[in-house]
DNA sequence: GTCTATACTCAGATAGAC
DNA sequence: GTCTATCTGAGTATAGAC
């Protein structure tokens, strides 16, 4: 199973078709990209294709698995370098806006894709693990008394469900401005309605 | 052009296959629908489906408008019986709430399928009527010193954002409460975000 | 208006030489 | 590991009888 060992090694290839598969998956969507689509830009053969990848829906899952696992560790590190619930959140919202500009592809993926609809037996993307790290972060902060008392999900879909929806609207092409641009008013109305 | 009357006429059919449709589109997806998989579901030929929709595109474009159209009424609606911006806004996620319980589909078809990807001339949802009617509301209660003074996009998206996060979750089947049973407290949070 | 049968296209995936 | 050629099945849509 070295091949699919996800650390640096020599396969270049495999990276290159991930980060092509990403690119049509999030500019024509899944279903309207074909394994021939993918092997025409990469420019090598479907043989090829197959040979680092089962099936199409492996791809889909391999690229899923790299891109919350990362964010998942950007997580942890902000967890770990960051004590307070405010700091901690405000820092989630900085990284996720700086993604959305820095890898727009990236965000999409993880937040716009319909993943059951290809990867049947994937938990939703609010399940997955960075998203129970933001929950985790709230909790702390309600049972520490720096957030007011709410069920935990309300309290962290409160917080979070302003920027992540400007996210959205951002990846949508509806707004002009960088998302860092904004970053200031956003926190203080996501602060605002549940820290104390 | 009257079979394309949407007014009730005598077609019922043509209802019946938008309802059957709408159910596979949300439940297995767009994509992983068949057009004989809606025949099979309705009980009638594949001829009698083409006979009614131009294609398979034009069901979901059909289905889209209709949805879009009855939110757009409603959110009129609440404009018209509501003056301030406090009371409009509360009732928009009260109906948004109350919506996902009685009609989870037509709110899942509205909120989450990535139309681009099947209607590629549609703008994307959060540009749509409804969407628009919100951030006016939202504008005008920040011309009337009834909400904190932000660009009008991020007062809406600050407002609104976390109900309508509530609602993703919901429709994911993550939360085992209906929405109405909290719609308290959300709406104190989001109000507290932006509200004076 | 509704049906059956079928044409046509293209997807995902495999075989097997190099 | 990479390639070319090919299989197989499914999907959209149409033709034409009733």
């Amino acid at each position: 199973m070295k091949k699919t060992d996800p650390g640096e090694g020599g396969n270049e290839r495999r990276e290159l078709i991930l980060m092509t598969a990403l690119g049509l998956f999030t500019s024509r969507g899944y279903f309207n990209t074909s394994v021939h689509d993918i092997q025409k830009e990469v420019g090598v053969s479907i043989g090829s294709i197959y040979h680092h990848f089962k099936s199409k829906e492996a791809i889909a899952k391999a690229l899923y698995d790299n891109l919350t696992g990362n964010m998942a560790e950007a997580m942890a590190e902000i967890m770990a370098e960051y004590r307070t619930a405010h700091d901690r959140c405000r820092a989630v919202v900085a990284y996720l806006f700086n993604l959305t500009e820095s890898s727009p592809a990236a965000m999409q993926y993880m937040l716009y894709a319909k993943h059951r609809e290809f990867m049947p037996d994937e938990k939703p993307v609010c399940s997955s693990r960075p998203f129970e790290l933001m929950k985790e972060m709230v909790s702390e902060g309600i049972a520490r008394g720096e957030l007011r008392e709410y069920p935990p999900y309300i309290a962290a879909t409160s917080i979070f469900g302003g920027p992540i929806r400007m996210v959205y609207l951002r990846l949508d092409g509806v707004l002009d401005d960088p998302l860092p641009a904004i970053l200031d008013q956003v926190w203080e109305c996501a602060w605002r309605s549940v820290g104390r």
